[in-house]
DNA sequence: AAAAGTACTTTGTTTTTCAAAGTTAAATAA
DNA sequence: TTATTTAACTTTGAAAAACAAAGTACTTTT
């Protein structure tokens, strides 16, 4: 037998974390005000797991305008892609004996 | 659109707490030590992990012997198998849109 | 009798999480 | 034009969680 969490990714132990990168595997790219309001958190909490993500190199950052309006947008690499889709095999994995 | 977050259960949040639920979904019946090697984690990290679980009355402790040797063995409770499902659940649709 | 195993509890440190307030810059309203 | 608002942060500090290490009590093996 072998540990059954060895294989989960540290990273996506936050459900922050993990919601922010369920979201931007569906989602090509969102904008920070909507996964502020999605996940109902303050800005500075997302700000903080947010830079977390890019620091793992997980997720990356646009900033743009809307109209003339900024807007910061984010989108999953493709490291976060293959790093959350890991992550789930292995929550399966652990889970799949159901 | 809602919070995708906002139905997982904190409890298992914690990748040890989900470990142990995993385990004890499958198995009737296991011992602190094994647990403790499975997961390979000090006996007062796991100490305090399955004591948040029995708090919660997702896990029930049962004292008894091998032998003449003392074991104590945890097993899941209804309210366990109940929550876990619920939260697996969550998870599952959170990310299903794969 | 000494050493080792089981299942903890206690203590204290480190890490993580989070809210609140402050910041900068642009946009809109008065 | 001044004031207010919105967006997207950063900084600060507090609270909570995780964790290792050491201590405890009891038993068993050597």
């Amino acid at each position: 037998m072998k540990n059954p969490i060895a294989d989960l990714n540290k990273v996506f132990d936050s459900r922050i974390r993990l919601g922010v990168m369920s979201m931007l595997v569906v989602n090509d790219e969102i904008s920070f005000n909507d996964l502020k309001q999605m996940l109902e958190l303050t800005d500075g909490n997302l700000a903080s797991h947010l830079n977390t993500l890019e620091q793992s190199e997980f997720i990356k950052v646009h900033k743009g305008f809307i109209g003339r309006k900024t807007s910061t947008t984010y989108s999953i690499t493709d490291l976060g892609k293959q790093a959350f889709k890991a992550h789930l095999d292995a929550l399966e994995k652990m889970i799949k004996k159901l």
